[in-house]
DNA sequence: CCTTAATCGAGACGGTACGTCGTGTCTTTAT
DNA sequence: ATAAAGACACGACGTACCGTCTCGATTAAGG
């Protein structure tokens, strides 16, 4: 019934389950993602996903990893310290984008630490780029807390964890011009 | 069948219903929260329970609306600032305190607009201490950005949607004064 | 928004009740004939059946009763025992496929005495046809068992409750021929 | 979760199966029988059900196959026509006896075939018995309709629809001696 | 090269909850 | 007093998934 003669095994195998589950997200959505739905449509059996990942939301993840590979890879270099931290968010805009905003919902709920070091990739990212503007002295060199540093990010995040549409651009230059340059600038 | 002669109804019944839920929630949390369970805690059928509420989440809804019901009603005046904004934020976290972390999350996840006057209420309250900040001579009177008026806010419910544990006093006073405080005094 | 000014009591109520069983029974059968849709269609409430019989059955019963009215009332004569038992055969076929054949088996499954003077009234019927068969010298005068008198309308019956379709004029020629019509002429 | 290490499949499950329906049967007769009640006794769930039976009706009759399995396994022979009949028919009591008088009212209603087969093999046990009542020179040769055949089980039958208790033996007798001796006797 | 062990594809299993339907009772309002 | 309307308590329906387990088929790896 099966054989057609070759079976998939491996990471071969497991890319077409992170595949399968991905289609699966984009069609009806993370709240009604289900291990039976991934296992169907990538024509395998439920016990090779669980074998992999113990619930949907690991799986989920998983997939999310996969798509939106390296965030914090490259750090934007435009010159100038508004650019830059705009160019951040536009980066995650865009990757919120592309998972659609319900997948980052239902993950933060069911996921404990989805990205337990996305924020922490956040700060180091813009952590660089406040240095940068510093160096060229458009900032004072006084230390920043914390959270200041990761303020865009935080406040980015809270947005799309309200609404349901990607954040529009209006609302990134808000956060940069009426919070966050402002701040930093403040000394 | 039944015939024990007294049968709840209309508002008397719902209060019962609306408690059933909310021990329900206290014992199991909101993943684990059913209709069923639900119904079966106030002895009714699951009928009484859908024809008030399309699914557990509106029923959730009704349960904190009730529980934490008026929010904004008194707005803290310490004759400060800074104690105000505390104050309302120590609010919010008691409120989470009593719900338990994860509802705030569940909901979250699954109702599109939990507090839809949420935001529309910490928007008034802040801007009523603002105001009195700008009558006591604390800040300038120039106009903030809606965006730094509800930051304190946003950043606290942001804090809330990552952590599964109340937020710390700590946190609060970071947000008062490494955020919100610098940037209404910049003027 | 009922106020149609005048509201059906008694008799008409009644009336109008069994017709909308009645037309209840045509459309989805006696299997999945509710009293909730008897209601609806009669466009009243539940009780006022319950207040008339205490079960569907009891419902069905008197739909039948009203429709299939007189069953023995006229006892056919067609001057010849042969003709005279097929019509009556015939009179019981004909309000099979008035009533519909799943109707007489759901009947009989939960009312446990759907006809409890049917059986009689045949037996009376049949009595009176062979007194008259007697008396043209078509049989003997010998007293017959009432199980011999009752046997046609049994065996129809039989086949009723058996088949889903009306009974073929071919199986009532077959339970004259073949079997009522022998037995009797034996003597 | 479950992981006792033994889970019942196949053919030692379906047997459990029927067991637990056969007891509910008994406990509770068939009209008040139900899918939930079955699946609980057998500690199942319901789908394991649903997966062999479309409906209650189906599975009962399952039961029934199981418990009277061979009907017309053994051929009475008694040496005489009239003991012949007459233990083909108790056999058919001591089967209603068995099962349950409201057993079979409830199969004939919801079934539309209980036993396509029962009545083939009735005619053709009644078929051997007869001929060997031709061979003793019991009775004639001549050809027998097939409606005289199977009379004696479908007057049986008839009963047993009727009736709410186990048919008495003198219902057998009338059967044998008011109508199907004299009627293959006749010629 | 051939055995052996692991994994795959498929699906049954024991279980929980879903959301719906119907029952028969009860209550309310209006005629 | 009863009609009309509908809520209530209850029980069962049939379905969807969960996460586990079993069963052959197939494939990779080791002796």
């Amino acid at each position: 019934m099966t054989g057609d003669g070759s079976r998939r095994r491996g990471a071969a195998l497991e890319a077409d389950l992170l595949d399968a589950a991905w289609e699966e997200l984009a069609e009806v959505g993370y709240a009604r993602l289900t291990m039976e739905g991934v296992a169907a449509r990538a024509r395998t059996g439920k016990q090779v996903l669980y074998r992999r990942w113990p619930n949907r939301a690991q799986l989920v993840r998983a997939v999310v990893r996969r798509r939106s590979g390296a965030l914090g890879e490259q750090v934007p270099d435009t010159g100038e310290l508004r650019g830059d931290v705009l160019a951040v968010l536009r980066g995650m805009v865009e990757r919120q984008r592309e998972l659609g905003p319900d997948v980052i919902h239902g993950l933060l709920a069911e996921v404990p630490d989805v990205d337990p070091d996305f924020a922490r990739i956040m700060r180091g990212v813009l952590g660089v780029i406040l240095e940068r503007a510093v160096g060229r002295g458009e900032i004072g060199s006084g230390e920043l807390p914390g959270r200041v540093v990761s303020l865009p990010a935080d406040l980015l995040r809270h947005e799309m964890l309200l609404g349901r549409e990607p954040v529009s651009e209006q609302v990134l230059v808000s956060i940069v011009d009426d919070v966050f340059l402002p701040l930093v600038r403040r000394s």
